[in-house]
DNA sequence: CTTGACACTGTACCTATGTACAGACTTTAC
DNA sequence: GTAAAGTCTGTACATAGGTACAGTGTCAAG
């Protein structure tokens, strides 16, 4: 019996994680931990490999693995509210990250085609930026 | 003698790092460590918070401290055509950074304005969307 | 009943960029 | 000449998210 019942190695092959990666998440308090019989392997409900692909799927939507425990804490869907909420907090940090990266970028597009323009009289416009005491 | 040579506290002071810092940067071979006269205490030459000020600004370019490594052995100013190619490469990569965001960006967006349309007639969207198997 | 594959626990390691601390020594100021 | 401030070396810790390994135990097939 529990022939259905996944050991840890199923388990990854099923979630696409490997399985060091679900004790780490298990330490974590991501994942419960099944009750070990006493000297045996443990076997895991069929249901969390859905529970870590949700892990996963909200990382690629940038949450942390501490924002992701909040998330799970919030998966009965009666937090919409909550859910919303962490969901703005999160798109404010994305666009703040996507505000610093713009003005990297600008800041470099600009020091290259300083380089491309070729006016430079005393060595590489980059470097001499790099090197400037103010 | 040596009266105006910087002593580690000074030259962190002047550079706005720490000391550690600028320990850090001696190992990781970004910044030479002066000879220390036995049994006595080392002095830096006034350049040194240069150099500094040099591994931060490219720093904030985004620039690994690898990658300014690399930087400060051009940074004799008749390597510009490495540069440049360096900058490129950093500029590529901020570009792939900024798309990532920018899909991880629409994808919450989507996502808030589905809760906003309070059209959910079971549970929270991005708690069913993160819950989703496909 | 043996063999090979898998699971268990605990710990160490990885990247990247520092920061902190302990214990000994040196330098400076009064 | 003494006390405070600064420096020295070496090591450990911090973040975030895992990955790897050693030694032991369990399970399933033949």
């Amino acid at each position: 019996m529990a022939r259905t019942a996944l050991t840890i190695g199923t388990l990854a092959r099923d979630a696409g994680v490997n399985i060091q990666t679900i004790r780490f998440y298990q330490r974590r308090g991501l994942l419960a931990m099944p009750i070990r019989p006493p000297g045996g392997v443990r076997r895991y409900a069929p249901d969390a490999a859905a529970r870590i692909r949700f892990i996963k799927r909200a990382q690629v939507l940038g949450f942390s693995l501490d924002e992701v425990a909040v998330l799970l804490g919030l998966s009965d869907g009666r937090h919409c509210a909550e859910t919303k909420a962490l969901a703005e907090k999160k798109l404010a940090t994305v666009e703040e990250k996507i505000g610093d990266l713009a003005a990297i970028h600008k800041a470099l597009k600009g020091l290259i085609a300083e380089c491309s323009k070729g006016s430079r009289r005393s060595g590489c416009p980059i470097i001499d930026t790099l090197a400037a005491e103010r």
